[in-house]
DNA sequence: GCAACACATCGACATCTATCAATATTGATC
DNA sequence: GATCAATATTGATAGATGTCGATGTGTTGC
């Protein structure tokens, strides 16, 4: 029905007007809010801090787990959560887990906040 | 105790560094969340998308209410959440009452997630 | 195979949030 | 000043969300 009923939230972001040069459908403001969900806790948004200030980029659930005050099932749902928004890649070596920043996906989201056009 | 303590989440968002270059204090993502759950809404998403279109970059909440299927005061309260993260200015002339987008606030949030410095 | 470790999932609970109907408030008009 | 129109506030309710402890799953190394 929709154009954007087989598109990710990223894939939304990216191919929307900015937010403040054209009236957003309700279709594109459905698809976008989980990304801002998926952004909008203090805890996840330290995991995506943390995570892309790493050195290579990305970073073992190991050390984000030792960064909080918190569970360890709550921080592996926070990062569930990033990843299924599309903000955070994920990839398993052996025992450990790694998660790395998709730059392009807060980059489109920026562009759909700031831009100015 | 904090720097942040008497920063409002806007004034907080424009004097931090972008999210991907350094690791995130605890402080700030509480400040900063706000401004993000805010966002993170479709309806509100739409009500700032719509005053931002708007003429004059400003919008009378009668013209608001008309755009969604929802009641009034839905609206009502969706953009007092926006007023008060500091996304909206509000102005009241009469009986009516007009929205307008704060673009530095968006401005200022878009360079946090996409800086890439 | 089994013990130890890293991470994910499940179930439960408390808190937060979006929504509405009803009501209050404020300003304009007659 | 009574009335009406535009918005805001209040109180209630259903559903979403963050958190935890307990448990499950997969991998490593002995």
């Amino acid at each position: 029905m929709s154009k954007f009923l087989d598109l990710s939230p990223v894939e939304t972001v990216a191919c929307c007007s900015p937010l403040v040069s054209t009236p957003l459908s309700a279709e594109a403001a459905e698809q976008i809010s989980p990304l801002l969900k998926a952004l909008a806790d203090p805890v996840r948004l330290r995991l995506l801090s943390l995570v892309a200030a790493h050195a290579d980029g990305e970073a073992c659930v190991c050390d984000l787990n030792e960064a909080f005050d918190l569970s360890q099932p709550t921080i592996s749902h926070h990062l569930k959560v990033l990843h299924e928004a599309g903000l955070l890649d994920r990839a398993k070596r052996g025992t450990w887990v790694y998660y790395a920043v998709r730059r392009e996906a807060l980059a489109d989201l920026a562009a759909l906040l700031g831009g100015s056009r």
